[in-house]
RNA sequence: CGGGAGGUAGUUCAGCCCGGUAGAAUACCUGGUUUGGGACCAGGGGGUCGCAGGUUCGAAUCCUGUCCUCCCGACCA
């Protein structure tokens, strides 16, 4: 015994936190609402991170980088970007500290007062297009494609590890075009980007939508979304595209030459997905033994366990691992070799379960003489005695049959919780008793949006792309609808 | 930011009500036996009791303040 698990039937707060700190991919931190992320968890957002990083490569981006602090007087200039981001900023307002003449230790030194006041960014739309104003002249200029990896901070009021922390690692994506048109492609493009990377490599189907009015993004004319399902029927946004129009060409003047010579304001997206993809990956897939990471993404596909009795044993397994590992290596698989003697198979056996290793291979004295060895798949824990000739490519096969199950397990839960509803009873039923979502009618005003968040705590998640149109009535107020919106209780 | 719970060894926790100089399990170190689902025996090391004040002859224990975490709520791309 040593890792106990809380079960997600019993807690499934409690059951998340534990996966993520005994799984080791963070711990909490001695500030308040920020965590450590360590190295297991840094490891999956690496590869997380370099896959997306190439898909932005892929389609015509570069990377960039503009400073943590922002001018407090940038941030103002959107009118609606600063209503929505001012209440969780942090401040810098002095540059020095010095010692207490009094005694009290070391003090912020009030002479050391900055002129202007700087914020910690949240995101970097203000401090970008103040840049961009000098980098644009002409629509030979255009387009600016150009992607940031950094750290923002939000100051949140409750913080959840991975899910909502007060600083978070993310990427994001600032683009400038010289049509309105270009800028929705663009938007839409990098929302199609994300969507295949939470598919594809994170085995996490979406649904891709816009949002409402009242969740967009402060500043923003559109914002796309890729709404995921967790396992306890609550949805959660994995990332955002926006079609900023050009609300930031003007409110940071940037204007270009178009090939009539006459100045045109720049139109604008940004999108950016964080480190809460982490939380997402956790929560889509895992169990009550630990975590169950895609092929793809894992830190480690393969851990290899070996079972010995002396050293003798032990220096014939060696020889054949090194092998195996070599043949796993040469197709690009990333192995790990446990043969540390402190702990025994069992112990290995849990550990690796609980921190989500795709594919366990056992290999003792029996197996070399019958030359097998025995082959674990984390997702569906099923055990079998393999050839070892050949190994190589049978485990290859098999990260991507696990990567498929995967995907195809957690797509098969999520449609089956995409419930469609007519009346409000049914609606409210459905919310408390099966959770997910939930396709009704809705009047596409802000007032019924907010009355139904209020009265079952359930919003607007997104209004699909490409939605079938379909005449009906608001499950709400009763008036005429033209198509269903997805409503669900959200992180 | 409001309500509740918590912070004692690397980890999980007991001790606190009723003040008297800190304990268990596990982990760790040494030696040995072991190794196919979280091994066993013997010996050993490890804690300014979150931090700062106060009360007291004496504080993990009582009081005040403060920091951090969890749960619920408000807030929130």
């Amino acid at each position: 015994m040593s890792k106990e698990i809380t079960s997600r039937a019993a807690d499934y707060s409690q059951w998340y936190n534990d996966l993520v700190l005994k799984g080791g991919l963070a711990d909490y931190s001695a500030v308040r609402g920020c965590m450590v992320i360590k190295p297991y968890g840094f490891a999956l957002w690496e590869n997380m991170r370099d896959a997306l990083d190439k898909m932005f490569k892929d389609t015509g981006h570069v990377n960039a980088y503009f400073p943590l602090f922002i001018p407090k007087s940038f941030l103002s200039k959107e009118a609606a970007h600063v209503e929505g981001f001012a209440k969780e900023c942090a401040v810098v307002t002095h540059y020095r500290l010095k010692n207490d003449p009094g005694g009290a230790g070391l003090v912020v030194d009030p002479e050391a007062k900055l002129e202007e006041e700087l914020i910690v960014r949240p995101t970097s739309e203000t401090i970008i297009w103040n840049t961009y104003k000098d980098w644009i002249q002409s629509h030979r200029d255009l387009p600016l494609l150009i992607n940031q990896w950094a750290n923002v901070v939000r100051w949140e009021m409750r913080t959840r590890l991975f899910l909502r922390t007060a600083e978070f690692l993310w990427q994001e994506g600032h683009t400038a075009h010289a049509t309105r048109e270009e800028a929705i492609i663009e938007a839409e493009k990098m929302l199609e980007v994300y969507a295949t990377f939470a598919e594809e490599f994170m085995a996490v189907p979406v649904i891709r939508g816009v949002k409402t009015a009242s969740e967009r993004f402060a500043g923003a004319e559109e914002t796309y979304c890729i709404e995921a399902m967790m396992q306890d029927g609550k949805a959660l946004q994995a990332g955002t595209s926006h079609f900023l129009g050009q609300n930031f060409a003007k409110a940071f003047d940037v204007k270009f030459s178009n090939r009539e010579n006459q100045l045109e304001y720049v139109w604008a997206t940004s999108w950016g997905v964080s480190t809460r993809l982490v939380g997402a990956l956790v929560m889509a897939h895992s169990d009550d033994s630990g975590l169950i990471l895609p092929p793809r993404i894992a830190p480690w596909q393969v851990v290899i366990v070996p079972i010995y009795k002396g050293e003798d044993q032990k220096k014939l397994i060696d020889d054949k691992v090194k092998a195996i590992t070599d043949e796993l290596k040469a197709l690009g698989i990333r192995v790990k070799y446990d043969d540390n003697d402190n702990a025994r198979p069992g112990w290995k056996f849990a550990e690796y379960e609980l921190k989500g290793v795709p594919v366990r291979l056992a290999i003792g004295a029996r197996d070399l003489e019958q030359g097998v060895v025995e082959v674990a798949r984390r997702d569906t824990k099923e055990k079998n005695v393999v050839k070892l000739e050949g190994i190589s490519g049978y485990v290859a096969q098999l990260l991507e049959e696990i990567q498929t199950y995967m995907y195809n397990k957690a797509k098969a839960f999520r449609d089956e919780r995409i419930t469609p509803a007519d009346h409000w009873d049914e609606f409210v039923r459905l919310l408390d008793e099966k959770g997910g979502f939930i396709a009704a009618h809705w009047d596409g005003t802000a007032a019924t949006e907010e009355a139904i968040k209020e009265k079952t705590k359930a919003t607007i998640r997104c209004i699909p792309l490409q939605n079938t149109k379909e005449e009906g009535k608001c499950i709400f107020s009763g008036a005429p609808s033209t198509q269903r919106v997805l409503f669900a209780r959200a992180y």
